[in-house]
DNA sequence: AGTACCTCTGAATCGTGGC
DNA sequence: GGCCACGATTCAGAGGTAC
């Protein structure tokens, strides 16, 4: 009797590469994976910040800026030969169906978006990152920069089967459909990786919540996803705890280190877990001027406190002006009882005719009106 | 006796486009503005969106899309190319320190800001207009698209003295920094405009509280606004309620005739309700030896911080004393401290028994004599 | 044990004016 | 145009320490 020679099995086995960190240039180590190989991409590129001196905060002490030589580049023309040379490989590597996250500031990514759009991705949203812990700007010479944009594509406006869990994300916010907003923070605490000295080990690591929703809504289980910027792992650990394959791509060793024992300790959640964590849904904050916006307070109408003795001009801005002294409403409110503070909210009051409505109630139409609507 | 010819007034006229809006293309129009006249720029360019058939919502009802025939571009290329000539003829228009706000969505926003920064303008923000009632996505298949994005730039790098009302901002926030993503609703309700037929007279008519943010962070009473895409108006509305002036380009005459009706029917606010929080900047300097010439301060007395871990000695030319050193207020703050620099108005107090009064209490009030004198 | 206070830090394109 | 003094400017969260 000769021996029966096993065919190979029907299940192909995974590529080598498949949860693997491939150390090297993201562009040349992309045009080595198989074409149409991976369903979902996520990209960090370099943001190319064109940052000027030292910064330092009011007490003095020193921001510790991004000055890594990888965010270097001589020219807009140079960083935009690298952003078409990675999209490009990343493209081909694409699945027809699959889509590709691309996150940046306003230093780089309308360049950004500008080349996906040239090299036919298809933009299916763009999604803001608002930071709930966002860095102030110290100077007071701009807004303060409080959150990051994402761009979601897909490969070609004719790909229509591309993955969104509408209904997950829909369940995740209060069956109300999932916007194309996110409130973050920032990543802090514990889970910022460290290196051996105490150091962040990457600038710019992001939260993992922001993977886990990038994940959850576009991507199934057993789905591969690929990032060409792969830092510290966030994708790689939470792909893996989310049951998803990844492929990281990283040049630096010290990342790579970092990223490896980060994804060894990650456990993957059982398969009933690995559902849509619901967002926790804050009262939002109302500034004064939102009443002036809402038309609940006119500029130029007068605010009196409840007994009558001290009234203050509401200005177009916001604040609120007695004699020629402006300021918020907080600081009036301390100013004309000669205190140190004041909840100029319980303080102040609307007067219209004999009746007094207090701007804590008109506040709270305003909450009624957003929530209502 | 002869009558005396009055001499032409010393204040000169105003240009006669000032307040008016331009019938035409907005390019060709612009070349013809004087260069270097305006303080700010608001831009709502045609968004180049490209809708494939009608969209239907669930109830078989069909969404009013913007398919309006200047929305119509043929191509990217296209779309750039009126892009670039249309910012290159603003960017003659604004005066060295002026900047430029311009919106669009994820269709469009990309190509602007990355033309935008080929063409030398110099980011300031990006700011996210979070609508509180946009509306759903019908299909399920994406987010919901519930903001558009703004971009904030001056006309330079080395511009830095654009106007940034940073203290009315932070004052209207309840004493935060303004983030860069504000929420508003959208126009509707009775702040639509309609035609004749009781349909909205223009498809993308943007809220009124926007453009009142917009122009009251980054212009001053009695600048002039620049709209290139006028519509019906908004921009010069609002600036003529605030007290600036505007300059409108707009093409089509239906739009040019509800945007006339409107800014004609509103009603600029009185000087107290427009005028801007003054910055500390810009408030008269008043050396350190004022206050000791206005008996504010003795020579001898103590300075101390506010928690009283360093002391120094006032002496009579206005120089205060630590050990054997003498210098300003600044210069000793930041030596005590043993840091590079200290503002020493915020820094020092004077001790009077248990009580520590600030000597930037102190230099108010002479600031509030020399008001009153 | 609980709380109050202090310190540190995060993708940052972060002066002005007089001499 | 360069130099230099003046002096303006921060929010939320985590973690540690003192009481």
């Amino acid at each position: 009797m000769s021996q029966v020679v096993l065919a190979s099995p029907a299940v192909p086995s995974a590529p080598a590469w498949l949860d693997t960190i491939i150390k090297g240039d993201c562009v040349a180590k992309m045009e080595m994976l198989p074409e149409k190989s991976v369903d979902a991409i996520f990209a960090d590129p370099p943001y190319n910040l064109q940052l000027g001196g030292d910064l330092m905060r009011p007490d003095h002490s020193k921001v510790d800026a991004v000055d890594d030589a990888w965010d270097q580049f001589e020219s807009f023309q140079a960083y935009d030969a690298f952003t078409r040379a990675w999209l490009l490989a990343a493209r081909r590597v694409l699945k027809p169906n699959g889509t590709i996250w691309v996150i940046g500031s306003y230093h780089n990514i309308f360049r950004v978006g500008a080349t996906m759009q040239d090299l036919g991705y298809w933009m299916l949203n763009d999604v803001v990152w608002r930071k709930a812990n966002p860095m102030p700007n110290f100077r007071g010479r701009r807004f303060q920069n409080a959150h990051e944009t994402m761009i979601w594509a897909s490969r070609s406006r004719e790909a229509k089967g591309y993955t969104f869990n509408y209904e997950s994300m829909k369940a995740a916010n209060d069956d109300l459909q999932m916007r194309s907003d996110w409130i973050f923070p920032i990543c802090s605490g514990s889970e910022r990786l460290k290196d051996g000295e105490g150091r962040k080990a990457h600038p710019t690591q992001k939260p993992e919540a922001l993977l886990a929703r990038v994940i959850l809504s576009s991507t199934k289980p057993g789905d591969t996803i690929l990032d060409p910027f792969f830092g510290t792992g966030t994708t790689g650990a939470v792909a893996k705890r989310l049951g998803r394959h990844f492929v990281g791509i990283e040049r630096e060793d010290a990342y790579i280190e970092v990223a490896q024992k980060r994804i060894d300790e990650t456990v993957q959640l059982d398969n009933l877990s690995i559902s849509v964590a619901t967002p926790k849904r804050a009262e939002p904050r109302v500034p004064f001027t939102t009443l002036i916006e809402a038309g609940l307070v006119s500029p130029g109408a007068e605010l009196v406190d409840a007994k009558g003795r001290y009234s203050a001009r509401v200005r177009a801005d916001g604040t609120i002006a007695v004699g020629n002294e402006a300021a918020s409403i907080h600081r009036i409110g301390a100013r004309v009882q000669g205190v140190e503070s004041c909840n100029g909210w319980a303080f102040w009051h609307v007067r219209e005719g004999a009746q007094l409505t207090a701007i804590d109630a008109l506040r709270d139409e305003v909450r009624r009106r957003m929530a209502g609507a």
